[in-house]
This record gives C-alpha cells, sequence and structure tokens, in this order.
DNA sequence: CGGCGCGTGGTAAGCGCTTGCTATGTGGTG
DNA sequence: CACCACATAGCAAGCGCTTACCACGCGCCG
C-alpha cells in the first residue's frame, strides 16, 4: 500500500542506501542517479516514514508546547509565535522545509496535566520542549518537574521555559529562561496609579498557587509600601483566576467592600475587561469614577473603551525568542536566563481620582 | 544511556516480550509476572519509545490541527476545544491516558503551508488530521489538497474539515465535514439591520479569495435582495482581511465613499473592533449614529462598549465535535456533512438608524 | 605502466518495539 | 493414568530507515 525506501530504490535501480542519501544529502551522489532517484519519488509519490526514520538515525520532528490553554490570547499569542519558528527551518518560510512540529498541550494549569504531557513527549523523544506561562507552587510538583526536565535534558531534549522563573536543575545547571518581569511591571503600574493620585487601590489576583499571580501581587506590593501605605490586603485585594468572570465577581465583591476605592488593578487584561462590566453595570465610569488598569497588553486591550491602562509583555517577540532557543537557532542568554521586560503602557482607563 | 525493553527485560527476568505484553495489555500475562515488570520498569524510569513502538505497530499518536493562526481566537477556541478531546483517552482526562497529541500548524492562510504541513504530517503517519476555517478558492490548491486528503485517508489517516466546506474527493465519497452555516449566518445579520430599519448598510470582507468570505458576503447580499435593495457593493463593500487594522482601514474608507451610512457590518468580531475605532475616531457614536456588528461571537465581543452584535458561532463545540470525530470516538454525521447553526446574537451596538 | 586514492554505490547491521508462532507446564477429563 | 487443552512465556521476524564499512573502477602520479 504506501511506497517505502526500497519501492523507490528499485524503481531507480539503486540500493536503498542511495536513496537515502539522496534524500538526506548528507552524502555524494552522483547527478545522474541523483536525478534517477528523484524521479522515481515524483512518480510514486514517496513521503519517508518519519518514525523509521528517527528510530533509525535517533532524531525527531516533534517539538512540544506546553500552555495553559492555547484558547486563551496570552497563551495563543506566544505559541503562534514559538510553532512559527518552530515550522521554519534554517531557511526562509515552512514551505523550504527542514522545520519541526509543534505538538500543543493545554495542561489547563494542571501539574499532573503538565507531567503526563512531559511524559508523552519524552515518549516520543522529542527534540524541544517550551513551558510557557507561570507554574503551580508545590514543592511535590516542582521537584517531580525538575526531574523530569532534567531527564529530558539528558536524553538530548532542549528544554526551554517562557514566562516562569527559572529552575534550578540538581547540578546547578539552568534550563534556558526567559523570565518575564512581573514584578517590576507590576510595581510600575502600581506607582503610576499612585502618582496619579489615587491612595485606594484594590488589586484581582489570579489563581492562588500560581508564580505569577505572587510576582505581581508583590510587585504591587512594593509600589505601596515604596509610598509608605500599607497594602491592606484582606479588605483590598480579591480574585481567582485569570478570565473575564473572575475580574467580574472580584470586582463587585471589592466594590461592596471597600466602596472608597478609585482605582482596580486586575491580574491581567481578561479579568480587566471583566472588572470594567461590573463597573459599568454599577453606573460608575471608567476613569471618572474608577481607575482600571490590566496587565499583558493583549490585542483587544487597546480597543476596550476607554482603552485600557496595562503592562505590556512582548509575547509575540519571546514566544519567537524560545522557539529559536528551543530550535538551537540561537545562543542561549548568559547565565541560561534572561529578563523579559514589562513596560507600562498607561491609556484611557485610569486617570486621576475625582477628575470628572 | 536511555533505557530499553530489553533492559526492563534483564531486569524482570523475562523476555522483552512479556515486557510488551505487561505494557500494552492486550494478551494474558501471569499475575506475579506483570508485578515483576512494572517494578522493572518503575525503578528503571523505563519510557517507551513512542517512533519505535509506531514503527513496529503501524500506529502514531499524533493528530495535526491545521489553523489560519493559533494567536487568532477563532482558531484558538477550535483549537483547544480539539486538543482537548485528542488528548483525552476514551477515559476522563488527559492523565488517564490512551490520548494523543495534537500537533498545531498556522498556516497564515498560505496553500502552500498547508500542503507542506500536510505532507509533513503524512510522514509522521499521523492518525488523523483536522482543517479548520476556510480555504483558499483556487483550483489548483482545492485539488492539490483534495488530492493528498485522498492520499492520507487511503493510509488510514482520519480527516476532518472544521469550519470549511465539504470537499468531494473523486470517489464520490465526502471526507467528514463540519461547516459552519456562514451564508445562514450572514443574512440573519443583515436582515436584523434591515428589520431595524437600516438601507445603507456598509459591508467589510474578508480576503478575497476564501471560501468564509464568499458565504458571508452571499449571505448579506441575499438579505438584500430579499428587500428588494440591490446591493451596490462598488460603493458599499471593502475590506481586505479579518483583524483590526482591516477593519480600521475598511472603515474609514467606507464612510469617506459613502456617508450616508448608518450601519456596517464587519467580516468577523476583530474587524468589527476596528470599526468601531475608526468611528470613535470620527466622533460617531455606536449605535446612535451608526449601528456596527460583527460575527462569530468572540469572547470580547460581549465586553467590548457597546457590547456587540454579531453572529455567534459554536466554536468550543465545534472544535470539540471535530476532535471527537478525528479520534473515532464518535461517528460521522449522515452523508459526512454536519453543518453548524449560526445563531443572531443582537446586543447594544445595534439600534434603529436615527436613535438617539 | 602499476598502484594508490578518491569518488560512488552496495551490503548489512542495527534502531526499539510488536506480534505470529512455537514451546512448555499445568489441570482437567475420559 | 494418559492425553488434550489452555494459560503463559519465549523466539525471531520484521516495521522502514540510516549509516559504518567495504567494494569497485577510474584517473593520476611516480
Amino acid at each position: 500500500m504506501t511506497v517505502t525506501l526500497a519501492d523507490v530504490a528499485a524503481r531507480a535501480g539503486v540500493s536503498s542506501a542511495t536513496v537515502s542519501r539522496v534524500l538526506n544529502g548528507n552524502y555524494p551522489v552522483a547527478g545522474s542517479t541523483r536525478e534517477r532517484v528523484l524521479r522515481a519519488v515524483e512518480e510514486l509519490e514517496y513521503v519517508v516514514n518519519g518514525q523509521a526514520r528517527g528510530l533509525a538515525a535517533a532524531t525527531s520532528d516533534l517539538v512540544g508546547v506546553l500552555v495553559n490553554d492555547i484558547a486563551d490570547p496570552f497563551f495563543g499569542i506566544l505559541a503562534s509565535a514559538a510553532q512559527t519558528e518552530i515550522a521554519r527551518g534554517p531557511r526562509e518560510g515552512v514551505a523550504a522545509g527542514g522545520g519541526k512540529l509543534a505538538v500543543v498541550c493545554n495542561t489547563g494549569g494542571c501539574p499532573e496535566a503538565e507531567l503526563t504531557y512531559l511524559t508523552l513527549l519524552q515518549r516520543q523523544r522529542a527534540a524541544g520542549v517550551i513551558l510557557t506561562g507561570g507554574t503551580a507552587e508545590r514543592t511535590g510538583h516542582t521537584r517531580a518537574v525538575t526531574a523530569k526536565l532534567a531527564r529530558l535534558t539528558a536524553d538530548g531534549t532542549r528544554v526551554v521555559l517562557c514566562g516562569r522563573p527559572p529552575l534550578t536543575v540538581d547540578g546547578g545547571a539552568t534550563t534556558t529562561t526567559l523570565a518575564f518581569d512581573n514584578r517590576g511591571g507590576a510595581q510600575r503600574l502600581t506607582e503610576h496609579l499612585l502618582s496619579l493620585g489615587h491612595r485606594h487601590i484594590g488589586y484581582i489576583t489570579g489563581p492562588d498557587d500560581r508564580t505569577t499571580t505572587r510576582h505581581r501581587l508583590e510587585g504591587h506590593g512594593a509600589a505601596l509600601t515604596a509610598h509608605g501605605l500599607t497594602a491592606d490586603a484582606a479588605r483590598l485585594t480579591a480574585g481567582g483566576d485569570y478570565d473575564r468572570r473572575a475580574g467580574y465577581a472580584a470586582a463587585r465583591e471589592l466594590l461592596d467592600r471597600a466602596p472608597e476605592l478609585t482605582a482596580i488593578v486586575a491580574a491581567n487584561d481578561t479579568a480587566a475587561l471583566g472588572v470594567c462590566a461590573a463597573l459599568r453595570e454599577r453606573g460608575l465610569r471608567v476613569p471618572q469614577d474608577v481607575s482600571v488598569a490590566g496587565f499583558d497588553d493583549l490585542p483587544f486591550s487597546a480597543d476596550a473603551a476607554p482603552a485600557l491602562t496595562t503592562v505590556r509583555l512582548p509575547l509575540h517577540e519571546a514566544g519567537a525568542w524560545a522557539g529559536r532557543l528551543v530550535m538551537d537557532r540561537e545562543s542561549a542568554p548568559p547565565g541560561g536566563v534572561a529578563t523579559v521586560a514589562a513596560e507600562l503602557v498607561p491609556r484611557a482607563s485610569t486617570a486621576a481620582p475625582g477628575a470628572s
């Protein structure tokens, strides 16, 4: 049924070794022979069997990309950029060949799923793995992931972390990491609100145990402290998730609890959208009555009404960078870790309190 | 370096065949033997080599998912839902095992890339392929894709089309298809505007040669015709792409060309956002001065201000359905083709013209 | 003019796993 | 008590490809 190397060889009147050599182009083959082979390949519509090739040559055409949820634009953009780099060979464009296939895995933020996917990728002897986004902070899990990654690395799989804090492996070695400056970004964002004159700032957090959540909250706290304010966490923070619903619910909770609020910082842009909805519903204007800020600078944020003040993470660039790193097309940053800057983007959703 | 079946066999004091059988569980193995083997697997941290297994058993753990761009929420949602189904085994959750890996390929809407990816997936002997979204309408390309898909099908790869029109293969066979009712949805949307009293309706199209673009435009035209209006295409349509920029640019063009417009229908929600931005910029209010409508009902549409009238495509459901179909967990719809309904969702961005 | 080296192509040994077939030991049955 | 059937386990032949190693023939140099 399916055409094999041997079929092509027979048709071209050469041995299968020769066909293999023509196809891989890493061994001298006379021009006339090469042509005969290529013609046979054409005629038979031969397509190499990747599994067999991988087995024989101990290589793989797969690169794993672990994300929380690919439907979330944050991860979508990251993955899209990474995929493009992974598919691109050394030359331009997918069509030129030489690229690999990106296996996207939705972990849903679930630690077990993360490990399961890593094992699945290990099964396929993936050439590389990119882990994106923050991760759960549970010692057991961190240890398990570290061990798994060490194993993968030992087996020759390139591992890149993108948007999560560096992980120190036993040997002291560090897997290549692109960390986002969540703390610094959050700090600058809150400073922006403080400098506008806000003193009662609510904060809506992401899921409890995530590194990203913690870092952003820490940045927020640092800014408050620097201004001599104490973060009244119990009263002024609420949260739960990085989605619209959570932002909406948390905003309502916060407004009930602390009506004096003049600004709300959301865990990310998506949640900020929910916050805006909650404010609108209560008849509060943004930014005249309450300022709102997000994080990430997702595409829709610039188009929201009012346009959302946020912190820009260069997701596309970071994803592409991670892609190049995992493809070994670029050398790792010194020390194995690079911090990706998070830039404050002030827009219309924040203003001085009481401004009409 | 890496542990093989033979290593496990040696450690357990059995033959590698027995280990294989324990691991695959499709052949009787005595309880005591099984336990010994499993212990050895544990101790050695053995992970089966997927390539070797695939080669020997003529199976594959990969399913391809072709999308235009995974960063676009339309495809992100589709892919996310599909991925989840693909990863899920017959039982619940990823961790239970039995699932496959989703290979996501960004074609960028480029026909050549589409073919290249199909070949790459064919190389890997993928268990299945899902092609999502509209496709370019070029005879050469359609023929090439059809041929490729026929080939894949013949090789045992399950092919599912999701969100694109059915493709008739030579033999009269039809690959399983979930088509979106773009035409009907667009028609109902324009009817909605007409029934509000609009008579001067602008239309912003997607890329020229895409099926989706054509179908939506046809639905729009059908609604106008049914109302005895002639679509003055030259004057009242503009467009270019399914993104914000295109919507913005096209809206400006349209407003310059036909200031009498009281409503604008955009190719999709993303473009509609650009339209709103252009209107705001000109000091036109939505919907008082100009009504705006989108298509797809992407998550942000409900949160836009004003909330966007649109046509809901059940992307999540469709993606999950495609996933189940490609995994052969559900039988194909009668005739191999199912049409996914597109439901009008009237929201605040459309109102009667002249209403203040 | 003989031999050496290089440019080519073939041979065959795996890569790590699955699986059809065979071999063995046990219990049940006539 | 002999025989057969069944439950297990092993043997070995591939799956389709890569690649180390060898063979061959030609041109060239000494």
